[in-house]
DNA sequence: ACCTGAACACCGTTCAAGT
DNA sequence: ACCTGAACACCGTTCAAGT
């Protein structure tokens, strides 16, 4: 009895103002996409289906701008470097460590990205640009072409496991006064004859500070006065 | 016809010589083979339903002796890291930086391993008898109590991602100098005019040499020429 | 050419039910 | 007490079929 006419109904034409047309699909709109539902929901929720979703497409159609889930969250973490602001003013020391903390800052934005860059030569277009400053920057500096590029290889290093440690800290959901207390705890009830120093020192080894600025520092201090030809 | 005799044979006892008791399971058990189907069949295969077939169970059974999957791969870092050497021989120095080497090489033999210590201050007793060793190496050489703190932080996070990357890098499929030279070529090929650095050094960004020693020497120069208390 | 429904081959984790 | 079958609520990825 209504066969037909249901019929007919799905095959009438549908004004486009009444369903307006998707705005077309693209890896850059993926992409960002994805950095949204990374930022909004978390690492768990970012999954083709979920991106799909928001996009309101299929999974299956992501698979034509991006090769698979780890090739979709590299270019997200390239995107994010994209924002990493490269510092005009001070010593090239200065602006080597404001680069380096720029970019800890960038990646640690987005839960589980800096991951991603781990086990893999860098060849995002922003990644690349950033270890290019970086080589300017030293190159500034005096130090010769070897050192440099292992410099940089080593600052790259760095600034993936800051990042990753920034992000988890970042997301953990326990409170962090609570979790210090507790890590504190542990390492006060720990044998004192197996772990003489962690049992005894406790106070240093949660003194507050720029832990982070200090590391950076470090690494700076240690590239100068290493050399990579002994 | 078939019938009663056939439920009389599976209800009939069955020697424990034919079917042997299985080794009970145990936390350490569990770790163990965690380690053992990492280590022969690659990080995808270190399912919890993959290591319950290997101890000839259900998946399930493991959630008696672990919270779950992360929980099962933490523990098994710490194994990992139980089998660390410390060494006894040279200066302070010298002792540090093989701890520290030899902790990366530890972590790097196991797949995926090294990321799960991110994100968390370590509380592994294996992981933590290096961090204690670490310290008292530290202060041996007259670091204060704060700097040395922070340094194993920081020693601790480049054993980090230095061992991720060093798993990565030994479990990559491809062949290892079709890749360099993959990469090279990327880099070769990058627009000079923003990357000038990258395009014009080529070689020595590829330069051989244990860049992994001279990091580690890296960071102890620099934490020796950087006190945390400016 | 571009898109997608449906299916494939899995996951981690829970829990009622068994011994 | 200890163990487990079966189910729940998902995954990433592929591909034949549609428009």
């Amino acid at each position: 009895m209504f066969g037909s006419s249901l019929w007919s109904v799905s095959a009438e034409p549908v004004s486009r103002r009444a369903r307006p047309a998707k705005a077309p699909l693209s890896r850059a709109v993926i992409v960002r996409t994805g950095l949204r539902v990374l930022d909004r929901e978390g690492l768990d929720a970012l999954t083709m289906r979920r991106v799909a979703q928001v996009l309101d497409t299929g999974a299956a159609s992501l698979y034509v701008y991006v090769k698979n889930r780890d090739d979709l969250m590299a270019a997200m973490l390239d995107e994010a470097l994209g924002r990493v602001r490269l510092p005009t003013d001070g010593s090239w020391q200065e602006r080597l460590q404001l680069l380096v903390a720029n970019s800890i800052e960038a990646m640690s934005r987005h839960e589980g990205l800096a991951l991603v860059a781990l086990g893999g030569i860098p060849t995002g277009l922003n990644a690349l640009l950033v270890m290019d400053r970086m080589l300017a920057l030293l190159k500034e500096g005096g130090l010769d072409d070897k050192t440099a590029a292992w410099a940089v290889d080593l600052l790259y290093l760095h600034i993936t496991v800051a990042g990753a440690e920034q992000a988890a800290y970042n997301t953990k959901k326990m409170n962090e006064a609570d979790h210090i207390a507790e890590v504190r705890k542990l390492y006060a009830e720990l044998p004192a004859d197996r772990y003489p120093l962690l049992t005894s020192m406790g106070d240093a080894l949660f003194s507050a500070g720029d832990r982070d600025r200090w590391a950076i520092q470090v690494l700076v201090n240690g590239i100068l006065n290493t050399p990579a030809d002994r």
